[in-house]
DNA sequence: GGTTCTGGTTAACGGTGTTAGCCAGGAACT
DNA sequence: AGTTCCTGGCTAACACCGTTAACCAGAACC
C-alpha cells in the first residue's frame, strides 16, 4: 500500500489526541456526548484550550468526517478485492461499516461535506468502487449509493419494523441495480 | 383525559397554536430556529409557559412528525390517483413534497418514530401507496422506500455534485424497482 | 538577559432545555 | 356570597452548550 495521505497526519500530536478523544466519545456515548467540554475532560484539559488547536468544533468534526471517508473507502476496497464485481458484497461492506460506526456515519453524512477542508481525492476514493470496478454509469451509481445510504440511515434510525428482513431488502436492491 | 393526539385534532387551541408557530419557525428559518424561546416569542408568551401545554420539546416535535406523515400520505395518494401504478410518479411526489418542506422532512425522518404517540395507522397510510397500489412485495417496497429516502436526504444535505442530473438518477431508480 | 511564541488557565457571555415557585383570574362547589 | 381549586401565565434559576477575552508559566531564540 503506497503512502496515502492519512486523515489527520499533518495534525500535531495534541490535535490528533483531541480527534481521538472526540471519536471515542462519539462512538461510545453517542452524538450528544460530543461536546467540547467532554473532549477536553477526556484529555485532562479545560475546554478553551481546545481552541489553541482547532478554530471551532466544526473543524474537529471535519477530521472525523475524513476518518469516516477513509475507513469506508478501505472497507469497500477490501470487499471489492475479496469479491470483484459483486455489488452485493460492496453493499454488505457498506452496511457493515456503517452499522459498526453509527455515530461516525451519521456525523459524516447528514451535513454538507466541507469539501475544501478534506484531503484531496478522498471523496472520490470512497465512491470509486461503485463506478470504477462495477462499471456503473454515473446515474446508476448515484441511485445505488442513495439506496445504500437510505437503507443504512433508516436502519440506524430504527425506522424499519422490528424483525423486518433487511438482508432480503438489500439483496433486492443489489439485484435491481445489477445489470 | 383524551387518548392520543391525532395530528393535532385533539389538541387545545393553544397547543395547536404552539405547533403552528413551531412549524413556521422550522420551515422559514430552519432547524436551528426551532427553540422553545423562539416558539414562545412568536405567540407572545414566555418559554416556560409552553410546558403547561407540552411535557417537553420532543412532544412538540412529535406533532410535527405527525403533520409530515399526514401531508406526505396525502401527496402520495394524490399522485397515485393521478397516475395509477406509476412508481415514477410516486417518486416524483415524494421528492417534491420533501424538497418543498426540508426542515419538516428531516425532523420527521432522522430520529426513531415514537410510534405510540402517533395516530394509529398513520405510518401505514404514508407507506401504503408503495405496497397496496403498486403491488410491490414487502422487500421491494422497503428497498424502493430506502432509495427514495436516500435520494432526498442526500439532495437536502447537498451531497450530490453541483449540476448532477438527479432527475435521471430518480428515473434509473424507478426503472430498477419496477418489476 | 530580554523577547516572543506556545499552550495552558479562569471568568464570562449569550444561548439552550427545563424546573420551581408564585400568582391572577375564572369555575365550581357549598 | 364565600371558599376552594384549577388553569395558564410569570420570574428566577439551574446545568449545560460553544466560544471569547485576558492572563500567565515556561521554553525557545537572539
Amino acid at each position: 500500500m503506497p503512502t496515502e495521505p492519512v486523515a489527520g497526519l499533518q495534525l500535531s500530536p495534541r490535535a490528533r489526541q483531541i480527534v481521538g478523544a472526540a471519536r471515542e466519545l462519539l462512538e461510545k456515548e453517542g452524538e450528544d456526548a460530543l461536546t467540547m467540554r467532554r473532549i477536553a475532560d477526556r484529555i485532562g484539559v479545560k475546554a478553551p484550550s481546545l481552541y489553541k488547536h482547532f478554530p471551532d468544533k466544526t473543524a474537529v468534526e471535519v477530521e472525523l468526517m475524513a476518518i469516516l471517508l477513509e475507513e469506508m473507502a478501505a472497507a469497500l476496497e477490501a470487499a471489492e478485492a475479496a469479491a470483484p464485481g459483486s455489488l452485493e458484497a460492496l453493499f454488505e461492506a457498506y452496511r457493515g461499516y456503517a452499522v459498526a460506526h453509527p455515530g461516525l456515519y451519521r456525523l459524516g453524512t447528514q451535513k454538507p461535506l466541507p469539501r475544501e477542508s478534506l484531503p484531496a481525492g478522498l471523496e472520490e476514493r470512497a465512491a470509486a468502487p461503485l463506478f470504477r470496478e462495477l462499471g456503473l454509469d454515473e446515474h446508476t451509481g448515484r441511485a445505488a449509493w442513495a439506496f445504500a445510504h437510505g437503507m443504512v440511515v433508516l436502519e440506524l434510525a430504527g425506522r424499519f419494523p422490528d424483525g423486518a428482513d433487511l438482508d432480503e431488502a438489500w439483496r433486492v436492491g443489489a439485484a435491481a441495480f445489477t445489470r
